[in-house]
Order: C-alpha cells, then structure tokens, then sequence
DNA sequence: TAGACGTGGGC
DNA sequence: TGCCCAAGTCT
C-alpha cells in the first residue's frame, strides 16, 4: 500500500499545475456541474464539449431544464446515445424542482435518490459543487488504483468498485473534487488504457504494478460477449402529400426517437400493410444499406421506397423529419434518400 | 448480478 | 478495418 498523504499532496500539486481548462470547470452552479457529470457518462470530453455548450445556453438555469419539451431535450441531445439519461435527468431536476426549492441538494443521503444518480455523479456532484468527502469512482479512477495498488480484482464488479470507493475516502484531502478530478485526469491523461506515460507520471514513484513492470496488466481486462446481429428492412412509405410515415420508439432501446418503419427481413408486407391500416406499392430494389453497431448488438439495414394513398397520424411532412430526434443508425438510412431528387420520390 | 443501453475517437 | 473504450446507471 502506498503513503496517502505523501501521494494525496503530489497528485493534487500535479492536477492544480497541469489540469485542461474544460467548459464545467468555469462554473460553481451544481446545476450545470451536474448536467456535465450525465453528459459524460461513458462519453468522451472532447464529444461532450459542443453538447454542454449548447445545453447550458439553450437551458440556462434548473427550472429552464425542468419545464423544457421532452422532445427537445431529446432533439438537443441527439447524437450523443445513452438518450435515457436526459430523461432521467430532467425527471431527477424536476423532483429538485418541487421538493427542493430548485435547489440541487448538498446533502448526499437526499442527491443519491434522484434518478440517475448513482456513485460516480453522486460523489462527484457532491465533491466537486459542495466539497463533500465523497470519493468519484469511474474508469480511470479503476484503472489507476488497479495499477497503484497492482490489484487484480475484477474491475467491472459493483463490490470491488464500492471497496475501491471506500479506500479513497478513509484517506480524502480536504480538498475533494479537486481530488476527484485529479484522480480522472491523471487516468485520462497519463494513466491511459493503452500507452500509458509512466515516465512523466507524477506518482510513479508510489506505483506498484511500475515496479513489477507490469502496468500493462492492468487492470484485469474480462473478454468480451459478441454481438448479436439483426437483419431489418426499413420502409420509407411516402404518400402523396409528401409525407413519410415515422414511428416514435417506445422500446427501451431509443425509446422516444423516432424511426422508420423497421421490420425482420421474413416480415411480409402485409403484415406491415395491417399494422399500419394501409396498403403499400410492391417494393423496387433497395435503395441502400447501413451497418450500425451499439454497444450490445449491430444492425443490418436495408432501405425500401413504398408509396401509398392513405394518410394518418403517423405521417410527417418530409421537410419536418430532420426536426425531431432520431438515432444515428436511422439518419443514417434517412440520409439514403434525402439527396433523392423530389421528381424520383 | 449481469446484461441492456449509443455513439464516436483513436489506434 | 475492427476493436477497445470512454467522468456509469438501471433493472
């Protein structure tokens, strides 16, 4: 084990020298501290960046957030994936809004109940807004401690996670956002997955997998589940209104985007035609194809024209499409006839 | 507890 | 190119 005080002080001098100047670390609001702490949940800062710019103009206080259209917030968010934690965001906000007097709660028993809310924004909106000796444990945080303490538990465990949480804090400066985002950085920095820069490593010296020589070890690295593939034919059904019919996603997976009709390859089209309570042109040759892979599973789409007289809630003007949220995968495949001339639709 | 949940950077 | 991985949380 190494010495705490000794290494708590190096790491904080280090930080304090070198850190980056990122948007969030210009504001003491916890609301825009917390806002950033969701955004950059699994998501890379230098992504994360233009988003919270925009979020903090377009949504400049907590009640801004909390009263804002659902729909926009997911069209704010479009493109930056994960599009439950906007809305669990703005749940979480508006419950700060009506128990709290709209504001963010210093006290962690009470923050830790909103929702998505778990140990990482938790100690680290706590640490970081109010100072609360709460450690943030993300992916660097297991990385560099796996690596300091030459510790060959499995990372991705909710208990090593929570052990790891608990030897920062019997051991927390004072100063512990700072401390936090210290610890991130370094692994963002220097303590990176795959070329680490242990020679300008401010706490080498307190680096037991560096004197093993086996930093590279670390942490231990579990393989990894294949995806499952899904082979989809997408619709563009347009009627003569120029409208296409949209479909807003009530799945968990993109649950609240809107999508093009997407069916199993074997699914008939007449099926479709009594799902939708209209009847469809026999389909031309495809239009194209896209490949989209998620995190868990890829989609293989295959894009068909389909016209039809019939009319309905569900169809949209083609000019408004690009106005509500959709998924990558799917302006992918709306991409595939947006530079279709008009006089080919 | 393990699997679901998006997308893009970077090698 | 394909693969790893990124300031995790929910169920």
């Amino acid at each position: 084990m190494f010495k705490r005080p000794v290494f708590n002080n190096t790491l904080l001098n280090w930080y304090h020298a070198n850190k980056r100047e990122l948007p969030w670390r210009e504001t003491s609001d916890p609301f825009k501290i917390w806002l950033s702490e969701v955004m950059l949940q699994q998501t890379q800062v230098i992504t994360v960046i233009p988003y919270y710019e925009k979020f903090i103009t377009k949504y400049e206080s907590l009640d801004a957030l909390a009263e804002a259209d659902e729909q926009d917030l997911l069209k704010d968010w479009e493109g930056l994936g994960y599009y439950n934690r906007i809305r669990n965001f703005q749940h979480a906000v508006q419950e700060v809004q009506e128990k709290y007097d709209s504001k963010v709660p210093d006290c962690p028993e009470e923050f830790f109940k909103l929702k998505g809310v778990g140990p990482y924004i938790g100690g680290a909106v706590q640490s970081i807004a109010f100072n609360n000796a709460l450690a943030a444990v993300d992916g660097n945080v297991l990385r560099v401690m796996s690596r300091l303490n030459r510790d060959g538990r499995d990372m991705t465990k909710a208990s090593v996670q929570k052990d790891v949480k608990h030897f920062i804090e019997k051991d927390m400066p004072l100063e512990a956002g700072d401390f936090n985002q210290a610890l991130m950085e370094l692994g963002a920095t220097i303590c990176t997955p795959r070329t680490p820069k242990c020679v300008i490593c401010p706490v080498k010296d307190h680096c037991e997998a560096l004197k093993a020589n086996e930093v590279m070890q670390y942490p231990l690295k579990k393989k990894k589940k294949a995806k499952q593939e899904y082979y989809y034919n997408v619709y563009f059904i347009l009627n003569d209104k120029d409208e296409i019919l949209l479909i807003k996603q009530e799945d968990d997976l993109l649950k609240g985007m809107y999508e093009l009709p997407r069916f199993d390859v074997d699914t008939s089209l007449e099926s479709i035609e009594e799902k939708y309570n209209i009847h469809l042109s026999q389909p031309g040759a495809p239009v194209g194809s896209h490949k989209h892979v998620f995190t868990h599973k890829i989609w293989y789409m295959e894009g068909y024209i389909v016209y039809t007289v019939n009319d309905n809630e569900n169809f949209i003007p083609l000019k408004d499409v690009k106005k509500l949220p959709m998924s990558v995968a799917m302006q992918k495949m709306v991409n595939l006839i947006s530079t279709v001339p008009d006089s080919e639709l």
